[in-house]
DNA sequence: TTGAAAGCGCTAACAC
DNA sequence: GTGTTAGCGCTTTCAA
């Protein structure tokens, strides 16, 4: 593979130079520079990436480490990402965490190893990796969820007020006894959802009872198994708030193998919106988030702190749209 | 950030051990191992990535250029390959060329560059950037689509089969006007899909006829499209099949506008199962494709390649299920 | 505007 | 079993 100094052996240039010509410095004659260009052209030359950064203490790269490459929430704040740090040059790498604390912090060791210029997370629960970006210095911004030990930038969204609504809205379909199917304690979206959940039924004057809530993983068997659960009851309810797209999977699922009609017998809401909601008789209720913007607006601020890390942290919180389709009318 | 030599420095001992003690390497005495480590430990030591991949010439990282990261089909293959290339101890880095040839070529420079361990792809189109990963002796194997132009690994399903089969069961329950909606020419799956189609029509002895095939992106608002335009002609098809998941919605909402059942009215097959597809009234039968052992699969055949290019090139197909649900039934 | 040369942090060949 | 040292390919002073 050629380097430099046969780019410039061929262009009968120092390899400073051809470095200077490479990078666009315009401080380079404009022939040699059309010479060396052409040498590198006609040789193939590619530029050694690690030899680079080592030199440079930093590549021009920004690691995004989600919680779930499978969940459609997640590859929208990717592409968001994507297309603001390509604008400038950068390259994004996906980093797929799948919900564990463990594989977070392998990823976040990498990311500082290979010296990428900053990091996205959506963090795992009490990020112990994130100290060490702290540590070092290097950039990063939390989505989705904060971390609460760490005063960064983070992009959320205001998921509690958004629960709330979608809670009111079954309650003024009509629903009497309205549960909620929401995830693992600790997990931030899941305990917000939940409160907001219960700050509605509260503004309703509604009695609130844990046997009408149950958690379990963001993926659908275990939705499905605590609605079954929440179903077999005898007082089931009659209105479900889900808390996120997989899960209303195994929601649905469970409806269907109990003979619940979504909406007549039992009122749904779930959050996020996917192509296929529309789709669904009766069509699915969701709560919209802003998922494409929260990837723009963390690369974003991302950006901004690469290049000035004294900035003071903000708290950009966006909001989430219901889109009332019939899952919640009887 | 602390160098291998403050950590030698701590330790009392030369760079070289400590580089051989952190690496495991047998030749060093397990006392002064011990106490390389715990002074790696206090310090907080993190390797400099870029520094060790000069040296070595070569990353613990393979490359994954995939055409969609918003299609399952793709995010499935994904794991697969995170799931072996992990249990040897290398890295994944996602790269969404989103069908792009360009953004494909540029990934694959950039790999170049990083002078990654080897590269997965699924070919958007005619890739030029391949044969630079050929030109360069760097690793690479095809999924999905085979590169015309270069014998690589390669590993494939065999779709044209499987839409075969497919459309052979449409005719089996009576359908008789069948028609296809499949992705762009000169896309290979695009064009198996739908020979697959016109093999089985010409097995049981139909007629084919282009009026019945409409081509599009790979993506929802063409099927629409497709679907629409297919089904308002004087003699509309009675049964579609159609050659992925994001255009099934397409056509299953032109449907829904028509006021065209799937099934009674109108047989749906559509290639790539997905969670939300049995949830449809009707189900939805899909061709399901074996995403994450292609996955594996490659990941397999990428480090056996990266232990030694001169192996001969191979190509491994893998079959499709039909999975039948009740949108191919009247 | 250009070139010579130092040096980024690591690994491995070689010497002991 | 351990240390010394050269050098991977690049960018960037510094000097001319």
């Amino acid at each position: 593979m050629p380097t430099i100094s046969d780019v410039a052996a061929r262009a009968g240039v120092s390899t400073a130079t051809v470095s200077r010509a490479l990078n666009g410095k315009a401080t380079v004659d404009p022939e040699l520079a059309a010479r060396v260009r052409q040498a590198a052209t006609e040789l193939g030359y590619q530029p050694n990436g690690p030899a680079r950064n080592l030199r440079r203490q930093e590549a021009a790269v920004v690691a995004l480490i989600i919680s779930d490459v499978e969940n459609p929430f997640f590859t929208a704040i990717a592409r968001g990402v994507e297309d603001i740090a390509h604008e400038v040059g950068y390259s994004v790498v996906l980093c797929n965490s799948d919900e564990s604390a463990e594989k977070e912090n392998r990823y976040i060791d990498i990311a500082l190893q290979e010296r990428v210029a900053g990091v996205i997370l959506s963090p795992s629960g009490p990020a112990a990796g994130v100290a060490k970006l702290a540590a070092r210095g290097t950039a990063y911004v939390a989505v989705d969820r904060p971390l609460p030990e760490h005063d960064s930038d983070v992009v959320l969204v205001d998921t509690r007020l958004a629960a709330a609504q979608a809670t009111a809205h079954l309650i003024a379909q009509g629903y009497e006894r309205i549960g909620c199917v929401t995830g693992p304690a600790g997990v931030r979206t899941a305990d917000d959802r939940l409160a907001g959940y219960r700050d509605a039924l509260r503004t309703a004057k509604r009695r609130t009872s844990t046997r009408l809530v149950r958690r379990s993983e963001y993926k659908a068997v275990g939705a499905h198994r605590a609605a079954v659960d929440l179903l077999s009851q005898p007082e089931p309810p009659d209105a479900l708030l889900v808390a996120n797209n997989a899960m209303a999977v195994g929601v649905l699922q469970a409806l269907q193998e109990l003979g619940r009609r979504p909406g007549r017998d039992v009122g749904v809401v779930a959050f996020d919106d996917a192509p296929w909601a529309e789709l669904l008789d009766p069509p699915l209720t969701v709560v919209a988030q802003p998922a494409y913007e929260i990837g723009t607006e963390a690369a974003r601020l991302l950006l901004a702190r690469i290049a000035d890390n004294t900035r003071p942290p903000t708290v950009t919180t966006l909001g989430a749209r219901l889109i009332d389709r019939a899952s919640s009318h009887r």
